[in-house]
DNA sequence: GAAAGTACTTTCCATAAGGATACTACCGCT
DNA sequence: AGCGGTAGTATCCTTATGGAAAGTACTTTC
């Protein structure tokens, strides 16, 4: 019997492969998870607040990511009446409900980091010395 | 008074911000979830059945992504001693773990999908219609 | 002995992602 | 007039990512 060229499995699968393309394609990049990680905490950030507060972040990358943040309604961008013309960044209702997934990110990420300081230190590889 | 040229921020983002970094660092690609979340469905899948599961993917993206999850200890390789050798790929005790990451990311994926076909579809960017 | 299946690796190429640097433009202060 | 702060844009360049196609090597089946 031969093997069936192609499994289409069930789709409950194929509804998780697109929701996690999807997801992931929102939130790729190097910065988005910072951005957004950071706007929660401060509630209200000015560009410059931004680009102090995300360190590695250049201009250019910061501009970018926040203009693709606002297309997809997860931060919202206000330009304030103030003297030197201020913008204010928030995230959005609709970008708080990113929370847990932000929670989950940052819970792994500590786990994976303790893990290695725990053992004899065999896991090293993608992990950053800071 | 003049405003502090880099707010360090308090220790907690700092370590939010790395264990993001680590996380993303580890899972980074386009690939690298659609394997671990089919493993885990699948449980024990050789290399030809996940070519075959995952949409998409060829074979160099495959053997370079399953490498990088090795190397973390997040998937084990197991040579078959059968006729024709097979390989079984399966995600580790520790792979584990990112059950709860990979929930997330794909209920949200999915969530976000929804709030577009409820909507007037005004959020449209970042979707792949399929 | 040819086809087909296993599990990859290799090469070559195109595009995407991201960083450094410089620049615009406006305002307030001194 | 010049400095510093606001919020970006523009340009150039390098590296990272990922895809297509073919090749390797070994085995079983027809």
């Amino acid at each position: 019997m031969k093997k069936k060229s192609f499994i289409n499995d069930n789709p409950v699968c194929q509804i998780r492969m697109q929701a996690i393309s999807d997801t992931m394609g929102i939130l790729s990049g190097k910065w988005k998870f910072h951005i957004l990680g950071t706007l929660i905490e401060g509630h209200k950030l000015g560009f410059m607040d931004l680009l102090r507060e995300i360190d590695g972040i250049g201009s250019k990358m910061l501009s970018k990511e926040l203009q693709d943040l606002e297309l997809n309604h997860l931060v919202s961008r206000t330009v304030m009446n103030t003297k030197p013309i201020t913008v204010e960044y928030a995230v959005t209702e609709y970008g708080a409900t990113l929370s847990p997934l932000i929670n989950e990110l940052t819970k792994w990420g500590i786990a994976y980091r303790q893990s290695i300081h725990g053992s004899t230190s065999e896991i090293n590889k993608g992990l950053k010395d800071v």
